[in-house]
RNA sequence: GUGAGCGUAGCCGAGUGGUCUAAGGCGUCAGGUUGUGGCCCUGAAGAACGAGGGUUCGAAUCCCUCCGCUCACCCCA
């Protein structure tokens, strides 16, 4: 037997109601602050994403798809989702455009790691990205309308971190001045942390063992660090959070994983343990269109995970619409009620009413009790009866009543009644 | 890549060496008289117990290997 591949899932019917409810605030949330949608490839040329996420990053180190196809291209599934947004930025000269550009996406995202609760090889992502402006109020913006996501699925008990990781002139010295630090306190820190030391500083700030919690808590800021611009941008950013009165901490232990943020990162938690917990996070990236081959453009954005928004959701036992009332169940008694069944089932859905008809040679109780179980509201009976007559009988499955009607009154009655 | 737990029919799940050629529930299918559902009743189909090897007179039950699933770490959405 196949199965699905290892961390990636089938979303069967039962679970789509979550994910129509997520797409539809999503798509509205983006209608309302004027982003329109892009699509991208789910591959990629390799070289987009190794230099955009950053060569040392575990992503490109160990977690992208690549693959080369039959006429050697090096190519990767996409492992991210605003790189290929910022390709398709410059391919399509969107620099001409009056600036910011504001795109979004619902995307596929895929990269090789172990599964486990809320992460997959293949997972989806709903991101947007504001292209082509460095002030803070866009910041501002992009964080808020990060904020309204959630709370337009009435997500609670959510945290909004803020944080400024500097940029390309101010980062080297704090990261020196972190360093330094570290340096005298390695010998308490745990093996994951001896390791973050050489390989990547920023991420011993965010580790979660409760030894290093205080060498962290006691390491230098990025934000005390922070060039005259950088500074400047980050006090509005936060004088304009505050005026949109959004619940947010300064977490200076909040850094990112891609090597593109500049400035402003934030990231939106659940309140429960600590396993994962980023339902999305985002910031800024003011290099790297120019480092993919454009002028000097500033951007940022966001990006939440969809399976964790579907998994928060059921956590905090929120109710999503119901999906669409099943169809019109169309049974019959014999061969020749059976065609007319079927030329019937195609007249009603002319008529756009869902509808469908039973298929094989079961009894008329069978059909009954199938109709039943799909949850049909009304099945309309064809027997020799109304075969004889013209005539269709409508069963009203959850009153029990019945009428025997002509079909221009069937169809009326269902419109009726299905348009309710 | 590392660590822990788990693996019995579509799903849940009992069974931990010998009436197990494996219970029960849900679901599926059929029937409960002649054209009628939901409740109820009856019956049927469906697993050699993840795979392979070993221990034993005898294994779903013990051991080994592999595979898979889950959770956690790393890292990330």
């Amino acid at each position: 037997m196949y199965k699905a591949p290892r961390g990636t899932a089938d979303i069967l019917p039962e679970e789509q109601g979550y994910w129509r409810y997520v797409e539809d605030r999503a798509i509205a949330l983006c209608l309302l602050y004027g982003y329109q949608r892009l699509d991208t490839p789910a591959f990629e040329d390799v070289q987009l994403f190794t230099r955009s996420i950053g060569e040392g990053t575990d992503i490109v180190t160990k977690e992208m798809y690549t693959f080369e196809d039959r006429s050697g291209n090096l190519l990767a599934l996409r492992p991210e989702g605003t790189a290929p947004v910022c390709r398709a930025y410059l391919e399509h000269g969107m620099d001409n455009l009056p600036q910011p550009v504001k795109l979004y996406y619902l995307a596929a995202i895929f990269r090789y790691e172990r599964p486990q609760a809320g992460r997959y090889r293949q997972h989806y992502q709903f991101g947007f990205e504001a292209i082509g402006d460095a002030d803070p109020a866009l910041d501002a913006e992009i964080v808020e309308m990060a904020w309204r996501f959630f709370e337009l699925l009435g997500l609670g008990r959510l945290y909004l971190y803020l944080n400024s990781i500097g940029c390309k002139s101010c980062r080297p010295e704090y990261l020196e001045s972190l360093k330094r630090y570290y340096s005298a306190h390695l010998s308490g820190l745990c093996s994951d942390c001896k390791a973050r030391f050489e390989k990547n500083p920023l991420r011993l700030l965010d580790c979660k063992k409760t030894a290093c919690y205080d060498v962290a808590e006691a390491a230098p800021k990025s934000t005390d660090y922070l060039c005259r611009d950088c500074k400047s941008h980050f006090e509005t950013v936060v004088e304009y959070l505050k005026a949109l009165k959004l619940p947010f901490d300064i977490n200076h232990r909040l850094v990112r994983g891609l090597d593109y943020y500049t400035k402003t990162v934030f990231e939106i938690q659940p309140l429960g343990d600590g396993a994962q917990s980023a339902l999305g996070g985002g910031g800024r990236y003011d290099d790297l269109i120019e480092e993919l081959g454009g002028k000097p453009v500033p951007a940022i954005g966001f990006a939440a995970g969809m399976e964790r928004v579907v998994l928060n959701l059921k956590e905090q036992k929120i109710a999503v619409p119901a999906l669409p009332a099943p169809p019109v169940f169309v049974a019959h008694l014999g061969n020749e009620a059976k065609l007319e069944a079927v030329k019937l089932t195609s007249i009603l859905r002319k008529d756009d009413i869902a509808a469908i008809t039973a298929t094989g040679d079961r009894s008329l109780k069978g059909q009954l009790r199938q109709a039943n179980s799909l949850g049909s509201n009304y099945v309309a009976i064809i027997g020799d009866d109304e075969v004889k007559s013209g005539a269709v009988t409508l069963r009203n499955m959850m009153t029990g009543e019945q009428k025997t009607v002509s079909r221009v009154e069937l169809i009326k009655l269902l419109t009726r009644v299905t348009q309710e």
